[in-house]
DNA sequence: CGTCTATTTGAATGTACTCAAAAGCGGTGG
DNA sequence: CCACCGCTTTTGAGTACATTCAAATAGACG
């Protein structure tokens, strides 16, 4: 699926539109274990992923790290924060496999925003969206014990268990690798 | 601080705009312990809180309940998948203190957007910064201790626990009040 | 094939929960 | 104005869920 297609789910745009929309998109390979993001650093585009998988992820002040969010075809991501305000980013974001990935830089964001509020119609949906994925991720994390979220996360997101290390989708839960293996080797005997 | 002042704390809006905005407002008074939104039922408004305090909670099917928002004067809240999807809800949207608030309802909702593109700007900034705000907790959650969260949570909101009772910050934490209430002694010998 | 990293396993530990009971606190009615 | 009721908060003991640390095993990649 293109980026247009992806887009005209939500809102029907005109050719100009499309057009304009396509001109300023930066096209970018990246590499398998590539950061896109670096915590420091201001991010200064959002990034949409055409193919692949990304992963966002805070990097604590004692070493450990904790994902934000994987994202694979056609999912956004971006350290919001960040680009938003342009501040540094707590964040860092990474190829977890080799990627095909849609670059929009900030200047360029707010200008389309500003040319052609279909866009704004846009991304108030794709955020509202969002923030309903993100409500239910937070009562997941405190209503429910480790196993019951990884049970979730397994149905909720079956075909992401081939591109993430186990250690990831244990920080995604909030918990460590070895109580992950621990859950696993539980459920085989079912 | 008016409705429309904070609106226009991140948009302009012409007279006829705010005229219009300002006609498909109810207004409501709710007294303590009252419910906006409740659970099994679709969440036909989006609301905006004038003064007093509002919570959002998940409701589990074991009986426990999670805070996943607390709003106080200026905030928006609604179960937002609900409101957007039009499905029975699983939250319940409870008054902590008598207050008043501004109800939206869907179809108006959807109208103002159409109409006009200011408030669909005005509403994808909400949503981003609300987002913004979610990934945060989210981190919070699963890389900080109980005693950090609560150490972080007074110092962001150092208003609230004037209106909260302890449980339903601990429920907000993701700790039971029990837990908290220790927590609380700790800090107390230093 | 060797090296590096990811995963598994186990034992000891810590953080947070459950259950039960006592204490505090606010509102209501006598 | 005080006594009582219901609900919240505190306290403690026992327990469960999840972590840490250390070591073994398995996989991936050059």
């Amino acid at each position: 699926m293109t980026i247009l297609q992806s887009i005209e789910k939500y809102v029907a745009l005109s050719k100009e539109e499309a057009g304009y929309f396509t001109s300023i998109l930066e096209t970018k390979i990246v590499k398998q274990g590539e950061l896109l993001e670096k915590p420091g650093e201001i991010t200064p585009y959002f990034i949409y992923v055409k193919s692949g998988c990304l992963m966002t992820y805070f990097i604590h002040p004692d070493g450990s790290d904790h994902v934000v969010q994987f994202a694979t075809s056609s999912w956004w991501t971006s350290d919001l924060a960040s680009f938003t305000k342009v501040t540094p980013s707590n964040y860092a974001t990474k190829a977890l496999a080799d990627s095909e990935v849609h670059l929009i830089y900030k200047k360029d964001f707010d200008e389309l925003l500003e040319r052609y509020p279909v866009f704004e119609k846009f991304f108030r949906l794709l955020f509202q969206n969002s923030l309903i994925t993100h409500q239910n991720r937070i009562i997941q994390t405190v209503a429910h014990t480790a196993e019951e979220r990884y049970d979730y996360f397994q149905q909720k997101y079956p075909t992401l268990e081939q591109f993430v290390p186990q250690k990831y989708i244990a920080s995604y839960l909030g918990i460590t690798p070895e109580f992950l293996s621990k859950i696993r080797r539980k459920k085989m005997g079912r």
